[in-house]
DNA sequence: TATAACTTTGTAATCGCTACAAGTTACATA
DNA sequence: TATGTAACTTGTAGCGATTACAAAGTTATA
């Protein structure tokens, strides 16, 4: 995504699209890591070595509740954020390296037959185990 | 389940049934309310009038890394805890009241067609919206 | 009964995150 | 282009949940 579309986006969503938040948008982007809100501090502090851990937050919020951003919350220690320009999906981390992947929904996930009363407005599946890469690295 | 039989359980899976202990499982037996660490050392003071809070973190932590007990991370910022003697199911945390309830898996979310190579060895599901309760207290 | 292993307790510390206030910037309007 | 205001950024201080650690107490077993 061009930086005009990510700025457009976000100011149809009533954000003002500053530096510091174009940067966190497109880091998120090229990324699909899950990062946490330390490590895009981090990964953006030489870019802009005046920023504040806060903006990264503020940002972050501002986003994610104006739907620009996901949360992920496989880890509760860590909270981590995932672009939504990509449709819903699962997470699934992996409890050998750390990393966090994007897994498919299983078909039939659909809400229907919840106990009657319950109005469901997300939906979050996590997955925890060994990835492929520390799979074969075991063996 | 009687103390007995907690404490047979306990036994089985290698930690040593102390009365602080049983407490905390016979509450989380009893109380299917998914609470928090701090919740559990509340309730069992007036027991336990001696009762650290690190005896309670040291104990979940003994029951879920032995099977006994499961984690429920449905709210980053407070873990909480449920009995592993019901069979697996889904969580709904209601944004209004904030109670969690337990809700069934959908069919066909059983994990077949997962991306080759990926050892899935636990799942959760996570809902969140309004209750039967407090959607009927709004009408 | 001696010894080792396990458990509890209390304190201090850590970590992720938030509150707040002051300074800065963007942007609509004139 | 100038200007007023709301939005945004920054730094510091603080909070709440959790963990680290060491000392004291308890239990199991030889």
């Amino acid at each position: 995504m061009t930086t005009v579309e990510l700025t457009d986006k976000m100011r149809r969503a009533g954000l003002r699209p500053s530096a510091q938040r174009l940067a966190i948008m497109q880091y998120l982007e090229m990324f699909r890591t899950h990062p946490s809100a330390d490590e895009i501090y981090k990964a953006l502090l030489p870019e802009f070595p005046s920023m504040s851990l806060t903006t990264v937050y503020n940002t972050l919020h501002a986003l994610v509740g104006s739907g620009l951003l996901r949360e992920v919350e496989i880890e509760p220690a860590n909270l981590r954020f995932d672009s939504a320009s990509t449709p819903p999906h699962g997470h699934f981390r992996c409890r050998c390296c750390g990393r966090i992947f994007d897994m498919p929904l299983p078909d039939g996930i659909i809400l229907e037959n919840m106990p009657g009363g319950f109005a469901v407005d997300s939906l979050d599946l996590y997955l925890k185990g060994t990835c492929p890469d520390c799979t074969t690295a075991r063996d």
